[in-house]
DNA sequence: GAGAAGATCTCCT
DNA sequence: GGAGATCTTCTCA
């Protein structure tokens, strides 16, 4: 069962990077295995663009790995990292154009017991504070590539249920070593699963 | 075909 | 606070 009418359509992610990465904070994003469903909100992005950004993939232009990015958006990018971890990015901008959110960190809202098993770890603070970490808390790997997150399958993001309010804060993007002076990344002031402060 | 670097996490001191 | 783990992907010859 789905809950179609709170899934983001395509018009949400079909716009500049930015935007959308500042518009991701407090959605949620749901992960649906067999019976089960894990839902996180979303507290940490940061932006990644292309040719005007050095620190992006999608840089240097279209390779096997980045091709999605190149897509339209509203479509999973993810990708292996480090010999360990994967990393969950969200396709934005329109066909032809490069660009991505990453996912850098969530607050578990419901599942949490399946994301325990997943993770191997106990503490809920530790359990999806880091990129690496909440795509193994959700199960998420190089299958879920290029999958289309608009259509409320086994991965889509969607609106919560209650609004909040929260506050925004950008910084400088974290883990890079090139393009660290762009303040792309945006996190919820004081929440308490951001992945560094 | 080889070499190097990487949008990180965990464990150890 | 710091280093090691570990493998995919890209670049260059």
């Amino acid at each position: 069962m789905t809950c179609s009418k709170f899934v983001l359509p395509r018009s949400f992610f079909t716009r500049d990077t930015l935007t959308v990465a500042r518009e991701l904070l407090a959605k949620q994003l749901a992960r649906r295995v067999g019976e089960s469903d894990l839902v996180g909100k979303i507290v940490e992005v940061e932006a990644y663009g292309g040719a005007d950004d050095p620190a992006s993939h999608a840089y240097r232009g279209m390779t096997p790995r980045n091709q999605v990015m190149f897509g339209k958006g509203g479509f999973a990018y993810v990708y292996f990292t480090y010999g360990k971890h994967y990393c969950l990015n969200v396709t934005t901008e329109k066909e032809g154009v490069p660009g991505a959110v990453l996912i850098r960190a969530l607050q578990p809202v419901s599942g949490i017991e399946m994301m325990r098993r997943n993770r191997r770890r106990k503490r809920l603070r530790y359990l999806t504070n880091g990129p690496g970490k909440l795509t193994e808390a959700m199960g998420i790997t190089k299958r879920q590539n290029g999958l289309d997150l608009t259509k409320g399958g086994e991965l889509f993001i969607r609106e919560p249920q209650v609004e909040e309010d929260f506050e925004e804060v950008s910084t400088g993007r974290v883990g890079i070593r090139v393009g660290v002076e762009k303040p792309w990344r945006f996190y919820i002031k004081s929440n308490s699963f951001i992945s560094r402060k």
